[in-house]
DNA sequence: GCAAAAGTGTTAGATATACACCCATGT
DNA sequence: ACATGGGTGTATATCTAACACTTTTGC
């Protein structure tokens, strides 16, 4: 990178840059959608709850910021991870002037290190239950809900959520969790079966009814079709 | 604004933070959609194409800086600007580390003032027939014409780039041009006046026919309704 | 045998698509 | 009278929404 002092753009104030990520999981046993939230450390605000973030380092993009603190909270590496909202009032922070460029990720719950997550103070909050945050973390959160929203009706990445091998009850929840709504059940598997995404599976998982719900795991071949071409679905 | 010396943030270091605004306007005369774009004056790529941008400035959020520059350039105020996406990339700019914030925003081509746009060595370019641009404003001018599609599905936003009175013809090619493809004129007329959007007026638009076209404007009430609510048009 | 969750189809209404001709006017 | 763009309607196919009972199995 160019030393500063060489630097032509002599009328700019550099502005310090943060990152915050709001990390989406599906806890399968409670079957909520959560987020991952963590005790601030640092003044202004410290010990208050607040998203996982970070200021973004000079060797990287935002990009790779956000994607390093989640692996830093998580242990988890290349997942669903896609820009939201940059977040630049004059006042957001009140101890400097920090513009924070939001993304949000979806992880698959059951699969984060919990040590790392006891490390950081942090824990996994119900979707509709979010604390007080810190500045406008809040804000933060209900916009990736609405973006997940909105995505998730065009692209299949609710699948994200979930680990490789899911039952239709399990999907059907999380879409539920994610709408904030109830969803009419046979429309749902209709629709969701009539994209050609889901495998069959024969095997069953036991534990939450007797009779056991099918297995399914994704056609990979339809998967990345829609991830590039998408498609459009309302679950009412 | 906290001196900086004071700041705790210690670890942080701050980095150059502009924005870039991709201006669209629709030129009635030649029906098409159009950018506004101007030959850039500081180092690096001076005298090159570029998007309209600026430094973010202390005192100022980044749609704050957007609309600025907005006016700067085409004597405007409050017309519609909505962030696209924050590139970040390390070497974008080979200067020195600049992050930047991307808006849209869609205006009344008809009503910008042409000695602003003369003063900047400004100039409209054909949304198909853009050149050669600085460092990413390409790909921010690609992104704001699919984000553009997206919201004009879902939102009564094409209205802004018309005159308060406009006709159904207009309306049609201004579509066609955002979706750079052919539309059926009947059913789109269909579909856009059950919206119940427009109202049409007894007076006519004679400067492209004989019989002349009904002038049209909006419903204010319905407008408004749409612009939260939204809806979901597909044009084919 | 019963409780608890999984799984399954149909119908009516709404919406989307495809498509071709007449109208009004200025010259 | 004719050339030019403006304006209109219908039939078919597809998709959506609403809705309730049977199946399986562990206890």
């Amino acid at each position: 990178m160019t030393d500063e002092s060489t630097s032509s753009y002599i009328v700019a104030q550099p502005i310090l840059v943060a990152v915050d990520n709001v990390i989406f999981g599906f806890d399968a046993e409670t079957e909520r959608l959560k987020v991952l939230l963590f005790k601030r450390k640092i003044e202004p605000f410290a010990g208050q709850w607040s998203l996982v973030g970070s200021f973004v380092q000079p060797n990287e993009s935002a990009v790779v910021a956000a994607s390093r603190i989640l692996t830093e909270f998580t242990g988890l590496e290349s997942v669903f991870l896609e820009q939201l909202h940059c977040y630049s009032g004059v006042d957001r922070d009140p101890e400097d002037r920090v513009i924070s460029i939001a993304y949000y990720s979806l992880i698959q719950l059951q699969k984060y290190r919990e040590e790392l997550v006891e490390k950081h103070q942090a824990a996994w909050f119900e979707i509709n239950n979010v604390p007080d945050l810190v500045i406008d973390h809040r804000q933060m959160v209900s916009d990736a809900l609405i973006k997940l929203q909105d995505n998730a009706r065009r692209r299949p990445i609710g699948f994200n959520l979930l680990p490789p091998k899911f039952t239709l009850p399990q999907l059907f929840k999380l879409y539920q969790e994610i709408y904030q709504q109830e969803i009419d059940d046979r429309n749902f598997r209709k629709k969701i079966l009539a994209t050609g995404l889901l495998e069959k599976l024969d095997t069953k998982d036991k534990t939450t009814s007797k009779k056991g719900a099918f297995h399914y795991q994704f056609n990979k071949a339809k998967y990345q079709q829609y991830e590039t071409e998408g498609y459009d679905i309302l679950f009412h």
